[in-house]
DNA sequence: GTCCCGTTTGTAGGATCATAACAACAACAT
DNA sequence: ATGTTGTTGTTATGATCCTACAAACGGGAC
């Protein structure tokens, strides 16, 4: 079995099917159509297990029963295939959050208030950095060492936030990264004065009006995690440690 | 617990979360935010629990974690909700058909012979119906006991067909649904002449240019099942043999 | 001490995985 | 006809894994 295919597999996993169920239909749209025994010989699963995985997968709406002897199996067209996922799940989304929806309509309205936040995974500390430095009404500062760090996104709001008026410092060691801070219009470039000797798991700081902080570390395995507050007297003190400690201003 | 929030809980799980992910996050969306002990008053997952379901639901990016003593949970905004559960699909989905878009190129031209197939479920008949219904040429007819199961689209497709200049039957006994087969343009609407007694289990009957048929019934439980072929000498028999029972033409 | 927090460990139940046995049937040679 | 061989579809039986659920523990704060 290929890499790909064991990838494959575990995608279907993901979307609700049993690794039987996945592999029975992956080797049904290999084969275009066939029995039992087709499906057994080119997969793993037991011919014995096909029939009741079958009968599954053409609960789900994946495959069509052929009526004959031997039964055959054939799967539904591909993009037909992802429609029923697609729209199977919409429906179970609709209906997780229909309650949801009421329930937390009630409490919309709450003050953040002096408080610090865990934010895990490179996609959400991403959202989140971008959220913060829109925030900025009069000066922000962006510094990363990583390039992937420095995503397009949030290029696009240190250039925004400087065509607002907003005093924009991008600072990095890097010089893939100062390059990229270069070529965004109004954003001054700094490095830091004093080098800090064991940055390498330091991921991103971003720094908005005093009294707003988002501070991300990298792990060995690459997860990235984030803390983040805002408007909190502790958000300050990190500031002030922070820019003292680098030198930034 | 209500029976909302027990089919909210039940539709999460489809969507890839555990019982006790899909309680401490519907609790937590309830409470605005709270700590182990919180959700552990208002829910029946144990506090000891708590502490690693939130984890893991930190991971899926579902909630924030506070760091402090005690730890407090804070779920994402519901929109932003919906959408990491979608990204996350759209990205599963993208990821199980990248290899089986590959291995089903080879096969993708294969010519349908003297098969018969079986499909389940109402969407999937519906789709199937009108993909046939689609194919017609010269002359299609379609019937239905149950106006339940004369659908829009297969309305459209009937008036779409016969705008095409395709000889374009509709049949029923029903008088609701003859009324509607009569505000579709161009369809001509028939009644059977011989009335069969026992059609109680009857679905649908889609025919079109004597070479493809698909004939569906409906059993106690409501569900609906259909064979169907095209194209086969089983077909044209199939069709013959209803045509001369119903004295459709 | 007493209470609470956060962690760890252990057990029961259920679903899936994996293997095997079985009756029914067709093809074929004796 | 008879027996052999092979296939099909069904069913039964462990093994294994994950979740649900319960209980105990060390460490702090009061």
């Amino acid at each position: 079995m290929t890499a790909d295919e064991s990838e494959a597999i575990d995608a279907f996993e993901h979307l609700g099917l049993t690794s039987y169920e996945a592999k029975v239909f992956i080797a049904l749209q290999r084969l275009g159509s066939g029995t039992a025994r087709d499906v057994a010989r080119t997969t793993d699963v037991p011919r014995s297990q096909v029939y009741s995985v079958a009968e599954s997968l053409a609960e789900h709406g994946l495959l069509d029963v052929q009526q004959a002897s031997p039964i055959r199996y054939r799967p539904v067209d591909i993009e037909d295939a992802r429609t029923i996922l697609r729209d199977r799940f919409e429906h179970e989304q609709d209906r997780a959050f229909e309650f949801v929806d009421q329930v937390s309509e009630a409490v919309a309205d709450e003050e953040t208030q002096e408080d610090i936040w865990t934010v895990r995974g490179r996609d959400r500390i991403d959202d989140r950095t971008v959220d913060l430095l829109s925030s900025a009404d009069e000066r922000l500062v962006f510094a990363t060492r990583l390039p992937e760090l420095l995503t397009d996104a949030i290029g696009h709001v240190l250039e925004e936030r400087a065509r607002a008026g907003v005093e924009t410092i991008a600072v990095s060691r890097t010089d893939t990264v100062c390059d990229r801070f270069a070529e965004l219009e109004g954003v001054s470039v700094e490095s830091p004065t004093r080098p800090r000797t064991d940055d390498h798991r330091s991921g991103r700081i971003a720094i908005v009006d005093d009294d707003g902080i988002l501070l991300s570390v990298v792990d060995d395995g690459g997860e990235e995690t984030a803390i983040w507050s805002s408007e909190s007297l502790f958000a300050t003190v990190l500031i002030q440690l922070i820019e003292a400690n680098q030198h930034v201003r």
